[in-house]
DNA sequence: TCTTGAACCTGGAGTTACTAGAGGAATTAG
DNA sequence: CTAATTCCTCTAGTAACTCCAGGTTCAAGA
């Protein structure tokens, strides 16, 4: 019996994520090609909505398109040991408490700043003033990117 | 008197900002653009530098380039009302916020994955089907982007 | 069955904030 | 004066999409 198949505006429309993403998806080889249709639209499969959500839900979790590529590689070999797959959601997890860590210094001293705003006009205004003294702060090595 | 310049170099040195990224900045109108020697290199005064500090120091708090292009405007109008400059902090520390929650959660459930892994072979990790079932997890809407 | 409007196709450009490299000219230290 | 270093412009590449143009196909109603 046939599987039942699904357009990529359904497909879509159920994953909430966008066409063009799919597509996207497929053109960096994280999504398989779906069959085509006569008329060259693709329809999908059950499996390809699964990979799909997979993918989405890795990347809220922040994990890049290697990473994810990674763990379907990884996925598609169940004989493989398993370090690799923790691995990379450990150091998910580094990268998650640094950026908080990071973010938390930043709030801090934009409390500050906004605080220190109690002038009418710019020439009153703190904020530019404290901007542009980056003395004035304490934070890290400045070597940063503020990396996403 | 003539005042004291410095090379693109210098002011790379004493910044900790990339030579090409300060042409950038020019290149983008944030930094002005200044005098050139005879043969066509860049010459800098003391003000360049101190506004380069300034861009970046925003661009450490994670201001767009926007955001900045926006405050350098304001901040050469002394006359202007406060409130705009006051906004685009305010505005900052709103979204660093909702930043800081975003990635608390992400932490929570990379814990739960990492905690989950306790097989030898992928196929008994649980990891990836963790990752596959999103319906495990329940942060916000999932229409989010994950943007920086 | 035909028609129309929505959904689909491909290819390419645009986004953000840089970063890297090629190929060549200017500067500076010795 | 020469050699090493620094500088110049321009182009292209990065991540992860997003959007658009111009053209096809599909599905549903008349």
């Amino acid at each position: 019996m046939l599987e039942r198949t699904f357009s990529i505006g359904h497909v879509s429309a159920v994953t909430g994520c966008k066409v063009e993403t799919i597509r996207f998806y497929e053109g960096i080889g994280l999504l398989p090609a779906p069959e085509r249709t006569e008329g060259n639209q693709r329809r999908y499969l059950a499996k390809h909505v699964e990979r799909l959500r997979f993918i989405l839900h890795a990347r809220e979790l922040g994990l890049a398109v290697e990473a994810i590529r990674q763990l379907i590689a990884l996925s598609e070999n169940p004989l493989a040991p398993c370090e690799q797959v923790d691995e990379i959601a450990r150091q998910q997890l580094l990268a998650v408490r640094e950026k908080i860590a990071r973010l938390t210094g930043l709030a801090a001293e934009l409390e500050r700043i906004v605080a220190s705003c109690d002038g009418k006009r710019v020439a009153d205004c703190r904020v530019i003033e404290v901007l542009a003294d980056h003395s004035a702060c304490d934070h890290g090595d400045g070597r940063d990117k503020t990396r996403s």
